[in-house]
DNA sequence: TTGTACGCGTTATCAT
DNA sequence: ATGATAACGCGTACAA
């Protein structure tokens, strides 16, 4: 029986070594209240007998602090850890959490639950990936808890850290268009309900939702108009979620339509991917007979063949943005990240 | 100000009602305990009155248990989001926390500090996600809670899941070795104690530790010396992280190396990527001129060209056996992954 | 410098 | 069916 079955708890440890339950305590948390030795005395006998230090439950409840951050993901926690963008975020948040020694929740707006709705108690801290669903922001809010609003535009009074999904939007058709103007399509992504690949139509087009595609889409439509070049609805394309799948459909919908655009917008990197996977299977040539633009800026984007023009915008950078913004009290209300277009090997050069 | 500085707590409910505590605390968890209609009537007060629900820390201290799940990752969370099969594996692992309405908190083995030792004691249980540093193994299976080690045998007494990394990586070493005959290279992950891209020395080979990389490499041995191939430890490469960055160094080393090899053992599929971009780069012909193997079968492995000759090890789907393994109490202590020989692109066909 | 005692918010037991 | 109350493990004000 290595294990006792009830791990030992403060109070038992200051029994067995004759102090009392507040000197342990001091010598895990306030190191000036009590005298070196001492102090090395407990937390080398804590070490022998096994305790595990303060527990968590207790001390936050008594603390009304946990050291813990929550991040809540606006897809499941299992879509987000397959979609590039979320995991780079992700990557961000942790390195800098790491570094301030707090402990990662993860989340999901989409779950409800008792379990979950227990769990938001928690931590001391949310940061807000991507808008929620349902009414988990206000649910949240209510704590009174500090918060990031990541990429949307919360309800609530809380920080924001953004990007310029609109402008970088435009900047990359506009280069596009510069080298070669012609006909433009777009491959979107979750622009409307539906969990089909499919086109849009002009209602569908002037819609003012403020979500991430719609910004990136009054982007492409504002370049679009400026250049005085056509951009019809039928030449949108709705991809319900970015994976390789789904964007394989809508890419290949795209280049088997004539006559064949000659410039895609696309709003995810893993889209445009896609894209460019399917042009080589139908022996379409990138940049010359399609231009392929990207967004995002994930690591494989640089690794394929053409590389990738793409908006670069900086996902892990975001992260611990996000991160030290929550963390710090001072912190700006707003942040927004630059973005950096990045002219690689999928458009033609001017 | 919409926020109260304080959240309400169960008893200010009780009070505000006029109920006991108890009434309140059986509407959300005991509902047979009080008649239907108080029971609605207490859930929707609390909603308008803006209870959040039992707070986690005082409830997890009281009953013992929290609901939520802890993964202990080998290498940093921040690493782990960067890498696809840490990526692959929590998705696993988390479709299945969803199904039963758990939560998941994220920890590493590498990080030490009060916190997260405070942060240890919270969760209802553990999945260890490659071999631990440090006493993270032994501090937290003091505690006595269930555990699962996955891909590294356990000091503890706990469950395990795993592949068989000597047999699959003997497979697919023979497999290459069918088509082709010829001299062998292998580009190993950690292999040895250095932050630097290197070769092995004769010592380094015969090492009986049991990690994962010792494991595929005495795998890749077993098919040298039964189909009488030598395979040198001048030609065996050590990359001290699975990242494209230092996978291109390597993969530059070897492709530059005379004679140059005919077949390239990857223990991970970054890595092959990397040789096969490199061999591109080098106008080396794959599988002609050289074949390349990987090992883990990541979703990039099926979308470079040729596609990538592999090893999948499934790991979202270890992720989730790692998940209800945890969960069920009744599973079996020991579960291996089948792993599947992929035969694509990268390799002659026999 | 050290010890005592109360309370953090909840749940389980027991009584009504 | 509902209420009163002790206990979960800890941190800290205060007393010594």
């Amino acid at each position: 029986m290595p294990n006792q079955k009830k791990p030992l708890n403060l109070k038992e440890v200051s029994r067995i070594l004759g102090v009392s339950t507040a000197t342990v305590s001091n010598a895990f948390n306030r190191p000036n209240q009590l005298s070196e030795r001492l102090r090395e005395r407990i937390l080398k006998e804590c070490e022998t007998l096994g305790y595990h230090g303060p527990n968590l439950a207790a001390r936050s409840l008594r603390r009304g602090k946990s050291d813990v951050v929550a991040v809540v993901l606006a897809d499941s926690l299992s879509y987000s850890f397959s979609d590039p963008v979320a995991s780079q975020f992700l990557q961000g948040v942790a390195e800098v959490l790491a570094q301030h020694n707090k402990q990662l929740l993860l989340l999901s707006s989409q779950v409800g639950g008792k379990e979950q709705n227990s769990a938001e108690s928690l931590p001391d801290g949310f940061i807000f990936c991507g808008a929620p669903s349902g009414d988990c922001e206000k649910r949240i809010m209510r704590l009174g808890k500090p918060a990031v609003a990541v990429d949307f535009q919360a309800e609530s009074n809380m920080k924001v850290v953004q990007i310029e999904d609109q402008k970088a939007a435009k900047n990359i058709t506009l280069h596009a268009l510069k080298s070669h103007r012609g006909n433009l399509a777009v491959l979107g992504l979750k622009l409307i309900e539906s969990n089909r690949v499919c086109r849009l139509t002009q209602a569908d087009l002037i819609s003012e939702q403020n979500d991430v595609a719609h910004r990136r889409l009054r982007g492409y439509l504002e370049a679009a108009e400026e250049t005085k070049t056509e951009l019809q609805p039928h030449m949108v394309w709705h991809v319900p979620v970015n994976d390789p799948e789904n964007a394989e459909i809508a890419a290949r919908e795209i280049l088997t339509t004539r006559p064949l655009p000659s410039t895609v917008l696309c709003m995810s990197d893993v889209l445009a991917l896609a894209v460019l996977r399917v042009a080589k299977s139908l022996n379409i040539g990138v940049p010359e007979q399609v231009q392929i633009v990207g967004f995002d800026g994930i690591s494989e984007s640089e690794r394929c063949e053409p590389q990738l023009t793409t908006v670069c915008q900086q996902s892990i950078e975001k992260g611990r943005i996000a991160a030290s913004v929550l963390l710090d009290p001072e912190a700006e209300n707003e942040t927004t990240v630059k973005t950096d277009l990045v002219i690689r090997g999928t458009t033609r050069s001017a």
